[in-house]
RNA sequence: GCGGGCGUGGCGGAAUGGUAGACGCCAGGGACUUAAAAUCCCUUGAUCUUUGAUCGUGUGGGUUCGAGUCCCACCGUCCGCACCA
């Protein structure tokens, strides 16, 4: 079943000549070009740019398509489209490229870019490839160190020390997702934390912004919003100030101030000031804390970490009860979230009620459901709401008024202040890497931190570098970071660390609209295009790559750049493209590791290995049976990927956009099947002899045809702009199905040409030649949506549902519009529904006009 | 633990509270053919006493003339976050 390197038979429609034909149509008439100056309303389209891994993967299809289809409609529905692509070429994977081929990064990258876009364009993409930027291209990074400079200026970039995870057998800073069990994921080094001074973000001057943001995009899924909602993590309470024994106050933020009555104890964590001074008089203290930090961080282990406490001997005063409550460094505390330290309230917090239990503290009912069961006993935390007991002057108030009673006393009497936490960080952007972009600063001994002036961008990565030796190739390069300071003009030293990629990627989209030599972007051009008017990309964005796009947008926003808030309108996440996995498994008694447990070696085999049969899979090598997995991820170590190219090469493009689009609801995971696909090959190639009768010289009409065209052209219209791809791809099957058996008509040819407008977006190549077939009109690319009739939309007949308590009994066929009293003498004038009634009297008849009956006996 | 999504034939799935299973895949039967491929036609939720009937959308309740759809409780499953005070 494949067309290539077979000679076409005739009457076949030919992808492996057609497609590249056409896509060399477009190109040569640049057909997908976006027009700045258009007078036409304006879409744009965009999906995530793609890193430049070396191979298109399925999934870059599946979101591709989408796009596209969407682009291509609106073209045809009269907007000016833009469409573009680009490539996000930044990254580590060229470096390990270099480290483990010797090749160059750049080299590596451009390459890849040119065999992805060799790739792409056998898609048959509409894309404006003249929009095509590339990352790590000094004429986009250079841009970016522009903007870079000019948040710089406005205050929202600073320098900070910062921790990071250092290997010291690369020499080398390491991703959080690099570090394996504590130790680094390529040397195996045992990972230690070290102090760099970095670049920082300002992300947290916005918190608040992008928070609220999130309630003016309703065109984003609810599960986005929310998850970049609990990331920013806002959370109201009060900081409230405890004097200790030893004189010194004792800040500790908390949410539930109401809660204040039930303090039993204060806790502080292991690298709070009080238990680093703890540590210095009493060894002990020391050894704690030590035991504190060696805790993992995984949610296992802290889901399963017992919670531990040391008192450092000190008291603090309860600010209204006066009690001395002991302060403890305790394991669960996080220094990094509100002030380090906590008041303990066992009786509605549930780590404190753990280690209240642990260590004997009093726990005491401070909310309850009502003032009688205000002494009912705590088995574990209260949570819920309910008014205040045991709490003095807040005695009988809700939750919510003794929060705001407690933190007005404590801001009266001066120990306390409501006050706002966030969870979200300033962004770290520092990267000591060479593959990036160069951050545009000099340091001076004199002068300090300076940045480079504009007129000297783009500050180039050096190109003859190499990565024998582990560490940041810039910083060992011979000459590169030797710079003169542009103030003083003294020897100094160029900044070697380069921007997190993700920076990169917060405002291509911007980049895309209008690309000028001297700016990074014509500001009359994005109010023109943005904000995107669909985003369509994978779920593992929902949160980084989002969220600092929408920052990046609102910061140049901020510093008046550009007149948009939100970059994207409206976002869709695609599903992933699944397959089942191949395995084969033996079980071996462990005795090495002495434990007894059987385990289990597991060898898969990929989809190329394989052949089916009678529903069970054999290997191609051994005729050996293997066991068929559960449908997952596609994922290099189960071996279950596939690659698309060489699909595109046996069934051609359009079979393969088909595939993509059909059964599957785009927000949910696809299944990757060659029956299916060659399902849609045999589609393919029945619309092109369908298309080959298309006849504009047969006469008479087919009412009912007509009317199924139209409600097609409608429906389908609705379906792709709500992206409901599989709904369009059902309808359109059906009115196939419809127009292969019509007999001869004016209204069948008719069907025919609209039946080819309708699949041209998903499948354009085949529409493109079927078109020059019937003499249409320069490209169907460029050709209108089919208008439709909304007299046809009307039916002048109607079958209706004949219930009997509710259950179907009979249909009839009547004209539309019959009144109710014919349609009940209808119903029971039925055979099936006297039979149903059996004799009983008929008490309430229920009709919905032009629907149902139901007769309730 | 918290938050969110999803449970419908052998499979992917469709269905403004109103004829459940559209459309596609798989499977089975037939036609054409020397044969195969391709193509076309038919069948295809289950059960039964099969001109018809009964059951059927994870489970158990409820609302309604009528529930896959709405409400309550539960089960399963997937995803995200997580010692965030």
């Amino acid at each position: 079943m494949t067309t290539s390197n077979t000679t076409p038979e005739p009457g076949r429609f030919d992808a492996a000549s057609a497609d590249p034909r056409w896509q060399a149509a477009w190109d040569a008439a640049q057909t997908f070009k976006a027009d700045d100056a258009s007078a036409k309303p304006r879409s744009y389209v965009l999906e995530m740019f793609p890193y430049p891994s070396g191979r298109i993967h399925i999934g870059h299809v599946r979101n591709y398509t989408m796009g596209d289809v969407l682009a291509r409609t609106k073209r045809m529905q009269g907007f000016e489209v833009l469409h573009p692509m680009g490539w996000d070429a930044f990254g580590m994977p060229a470096e390990n490229a270099a480290m483990e081929q010797g090749v160059h990064p750049g080299g590596w990258t451009r390459a890849n870019i040119a065999s992805m876009k060799a790739q792409l364009k056998r898609l048959g993409f509409a894309l404006d490839w003249s929009r095509e930027l590339a990352t790590c291209e000094p004429d986009y990074y250079g841009h970016e160190q522009a903007l870079f400079l000019d948040l710089y200026a406005a205050g929202l970039v600073y320098r900070k020390e910062s921790a990071v995870n250092w290997d010291p057998v690369d020499m080398t800073v390491l991703a959080n997702e690099q570090v394996i069990d504590g130790r680094g994921w390529r040397s195996g080094a045992l990972v230690e934390k070290r102090k760099l001074s970095q670049w920082f973000l300002k992300i947290t001057q916005f918190a608040d912004e992008l928070l609220d943001g999130l309630d003016s995009l309703d065109k984003w899924p609810e599960k986005v919003r929310t998850m970049q909602a609990n990331w920013i993590g806002k959370s109201q309470g009060a900081e409230l100030s405890f004097a200790l024994s030893d004189g010194a106050q004792l800040d500790v933020y908390t949410t539930r101030p109401d809660t204040i009555f039930g303090a039993s104890f204060v806790a502080v964590a292991a690298d709070h000031p009080v238990a680093l001074a703890a540590a210095a008089r009493d060894p002990a203290a020391a050894t704690f804390i030590a035991l504190c930090k060696q805790g993992g961080t995984t949610a296992a282990e802290v889901e399963t970490a017992e919670k531990l406490g040391f008192d450092t001997g000190l008291t603090a005063r309860h600010p209204f009860t006066g009690a001395a409550l002991p302060v403890t460094i305790a394991n669960f505390v996080l220094m990094e979230y509100g002030t380090g330290a906590v008041m303990g309230v066992p009786g509605h917090d549930q780590r404190d009620f753990d280690f209240a239990s642990k260590y004997g503290l009093p726990i005491v009912r401070v909310i309850a459901a009502s003032a009688e069961v205000a002494d009912e006993p705590l088995t574990e935390a209260a949570a819920g709401d309910g008014i205040c007991v045991h709490s003095d002057f807040l005695n009988g108030m809700s939750v919510a008024a003794a929060k705001a009673e407690v933190i007005a006393r404590a801001e009266g009497e001066g120990w306390g202040a409501g006050k706002t936490v966030w969870r979200l960080r300033d962004w770290g952007v520092s990267r000591q890497r060479y593959w990036g972009t160069p951050i545009p600063f000099i340091h001076c001994e004199i002068c300090g931190v300076v940045p480079v002036p504009k007129k000297q961008l783009p500050v180039v990565l050096p190109e003859d570098v190499d990565f024998k030796t582990p560490g940041n190739p810039l910083e060992r390069h011979a000459t590169w970071k030797h710079a003169p300071c542009p103030q003083c003009g003294k020897p100094a030293r160029r900044e070697t660390d380069t921007l997190d990629t993700f920076v990169d990627s917060s405002w291509y989209f911007l980049r895309f609209a209008s690309q000028p030599g001297d700016q990074p972007f014509d500001r009359a051009a994005i109010a023109k295009w943005l904000p995107v008017e669909q985003y369509i990309g994978g779920i593992e964005h929902a949160i980084l790559h989002l969220l600092y796009a929408r920052f990046w947008t609102r910061a140049l926003a901020h510093i008046g750049l550009i007149d948009v808030t939100e970059p994207f309108a409206s976002l869709f996440t695609q599903g992933m493209v699944t397959h089942e996995t191949y395995s084969r498994s033996e079980e071996w008694l462990d005795t090495l590791l002495n434990s007894g447990e059987p385990a289990k070696i597991v060898e898969w085999f990929a989809p190329t290995e394989i052949y089916k049969r009678g529903g069970k899979a054999f290997l191609i090598k051994d005729d050996q049976e293997v066991a068929i997995g559960r449908v997952i991820k596609m994922s290099k170590s189960k071996k279950n990927v596939v690659d698309p190219d060489a699909f595109i090469t046996d069934y051609g493009a359009d079979a393969i956009r088909w595939f993509m689009l059909s059964d599957s609801p785009p927000e949910r995971d696809l299944p990757w099947s060659v029956a299916g696909l060659e399902g849609c090959a045999r589609f393919v190639q029945r619309l092109w002899r369908l298309f080959g009768q298309y006849d504009p010289t047969v006469q008479g009409t087919d009412q009912g045809l007509d009317r199924q065209v139209h409600k097609t052209i409608a429906a389908a219209a609705e379906d792709i702009a709500a992206l409901g791809f599989n709904k369009a791809v059902a309808r359109i099957y059906d009115l196939a199905n419809a127009t292969e058996k019509a007999a001869p008509s004016a209204s069948r040819s008719a069907a025919i040409r609209t039946l080819l407008l309708l699949v041209s977006p998903m499948m354009p190549h085949l529409a493109e030649e079927a078109w020059a077939q019937i003499g249409g009109a320069g490209l169907i690319a460029d050709a209108a949506w089919p208008p439709v009739d909304p007299a046809l939309l009307v039916e002048d007949e109607v079958t209706i549902a004949i219930q009997v308590l509710g259950k179907l009994r009979d249909t009839i066929t009547v004209a539309k519009g019959l009144p109710r009293e014919e349609l009940e003498a209808l119903a029971l004038a039925s055979d099936k529904v006297q039979r149903a009634l059996d004799g009983k009297a008929v008490k309430k008849v229920i009709v919905v006009p032009d629907r149902l009956v139901n007769l309730v006996a």
